[in-house]
RNA sequence: GGUUCCUUGGCCGAGUGGUUAGGCACCGGUCUGCAAAACCGUUUACAGCAGUUCGAUUCUGCUAGGAACCUCCA
């Protein structure tokens, strides 16, 4: 059964929000660029696969059976020009003395652990591009029967000018291509290519290029936006419902997607077209070509130069749904430091749960049954997540005026409230409370309880009013590194 | 240069033609031997100019500043 919903979602090809309506009633195709593995994750990474988790994770929850398609780019995804540079994945093979497939192996590996550290769960397909060059020979065959593809010395290259006299290439960038062919004319007669706005298909090996495949017109590889538009096809069909990535990759990866699919099936393949915005350091976008980037671990151990202290996977996490995803977020201490705290404040809300004292009335019950369709309004208005965690933060306030006696709330209430914090902070939102990570920590244990003794001292010096004792400890406990606080039944602690 | 978009209080970040976003910080208070933590409460706003309007932060135009894409990028 699907949840009913007024799902909004802004489509970047209409330029506009629209009602969102899957082509099969009960199901949801939805494909989503993945990296190239060529390197370590850095935030900008992070931000598609939070942004579609989050949608993954809200149709899932309406009841929609969802296919989750990711690809790995690695292969065909040249340096510097699309059609001239080298392999990504070869370039770094070589440099460091490895295969290229154990350069991706590396680099997934990973990335699978970053995602799953961010509480991304895991797409239902996530197809190797290298995986699918026989697919992709057929569709380029395919595409050179419609006519809007030719070959060139050993490679392939879409026609983009006959395509544009048929069908409209730039309406997802919204750019007018015909500028474009009409004044960058090809200086050189050397290219391969008929107008410099054609973009290969199929390119032929050059002898030092250690990744390439047999094909009809060479030994070769194949192009890059080529991967997606075959996949997406193979694991979705002719026609799916969504298909998302990066702003930056609006043109010209997703624009070629469209005139590739045009040219293959007569008809466009996606529905709805979603681009995630950029995360931005100094107003600049945090990428590779800039050397600007922070890679995810160095967030996790606070390692980058520019990070004042280590940030966990989950304050990344919050700090990314603390804007809506067609937003710019700016990198910055401060920003994630409040985002730290606000994650804080909000899972000791949560917590607070557990200690509330039920009352036979409630003052509270209409505002908490308010906060659940408000915060499945602010999802449906296409992905409103800052708006969903203000909306829980609400409930924490009310969590905490029950705690501290000034409000009323039944037993009801009280499960309304843990039922508001499990649906749409965990299960939507994919906050998760697992602080402590990985490891075994049965060898703590003793470390643990000693620190507990110490505090019992203290606790004892404490009764005796000894003041000098009772500092003593907990200063010292300070200066290894733990926080001490005093709470009504006595103490808690935890590391700095 | 072309295309698209942005400019909200000390910081981050929603939103709306007239009614409290939210978080962090600050300040005041409660609690505490002190401190920390926690909780409660309060303050600060819509880049500038002009127009439409009974009324604009919200619509229109101009100006200034910034960004993304136009080459690989999430």
């Amino acid at each position: 059964m699907i949840k009913e919903n007024n799902l909004t979602i802004y489509n970047s090809l209409s330029r506009r929000k629209e009602i969102f309506r899957p082509i099969h009633p009960e199901r949801v195709g939805m494909y989503v660029c993945g990296p190239t593995v060529y390197g370590d994750g850095h935030l900008g990474h992070a931000r598609p696969a939070v942004t579609f988790d989050v949608l993954f994770r809200y149709l899932n929850h309406l009841g929609y059976k969802v296919r989750y398609v990711r690809n790995i780019t690695d292969v065909g995804h040249l340096e510097h020009d699309a059609d001239e540079g080298e392999d990504k994945i070869a370039k770094k093979a070589r440099i460091e003395q490895l295969e290229p497939m154990e350069v991706v192996q590396h680099y997934l590996n990973r990335y699978h652990q970053a995602m799953s550290r961010l509480n991304v769960l895991p797409p239902s397909i996530e197809p190797h591009a290298s995986g699918h060059i026989i697919e992709q020979i057929e569709y380029i065959k395919k595409i050179l029967e419609s006519g809007y593809a030719y070959e060139s010395n050993g490679s392939v290259y879409f026609d983009v000018p006959k395509y544009n006299a048929d069908h409209n290439y730039g309406k997802l960038s919204g750019r007018n291509i015909d500028e474009l062919l009409s004044e960058t004319r090809a200086l050189d007669g050397q290219s391969e290519k008929r107008n410099p706005a054609d973009f290969a298909l199929w390119k032929k090996a050059a002898p030092e290029h250690i990744m390439h495949w047999p094909s009809p017109w060479s030994e070769g590889f194949p192009g890059w936006h080529l991967e997606c538009s075959t996949m997406g096809e193979k694991y979705l069909g002719e026609q799916f419902d969504i298909h998302g990535g990066g702003m930056d990759l609006k043109f010209p990866h997703h624009e070629c997607e469209i005139a590739q699919s045009v040219a293959h099936n007569g008809h466009d393949a996606v529905r709805y077209w979603m681009h995630n915005n950029m995360i931005t350091i100094g107003g600049q976008k945090m990428g590779k070509s800039l050397g600007n980037f922070i890679t995810l671990d160095e967030f996790f151990n606070g390692t980058h130069p520019l990070l004042t202290q280590p940030y966990s996977p989950m304050t990344i996490r919050f700090f990314m749904l603390q804007a809506q995803y067609r937003s710019t977020i700016d990198f910055s201490n401060d920003a994630l430091q409040a985002a730290e705290k606000a994650l804080k404040r909000m899972l000791e809300g949560y917590r607070r749960i557990a200690d509330l004292k039920a009352s036979e009335t409630s003052d509270v019950s209409a505002d908490i049954s308010a906060l659940e369709s408000k915060c499945y309004e602010a999802l449906d208005d296409d992905l409103n997540t800052p708006i969903v965690l203000a909306h829980l933060f609400e409930a924490c306030s009310i969590v905490n005026r029950v705690n501290d006696g000034h409000a009323k709330a039944t037993a009801e209430d009280i499960e309304a409230l843990r039922r508001l914090f499990d649906t749409f902070l965990f299960e939507i939102l994919g906050v998760s409370d697992d602080v402590v990570e990985g490891g075994d920590k049965s060898a703590l244990k003793p470390f643990e309880d000693a620190v507990d003794l110490l505090l019992d001292l203290r606790a004892q010096a404490k009764a005796k009013k000894d003041w000098a004792t009772s500092d003593a400890i907990r200063d010292g406990l300070a200066q290894i590194g733990f926080n001490v606080k005093d709470t009504k039944d006595g103490f808690e602690w935890s590391l700095k």
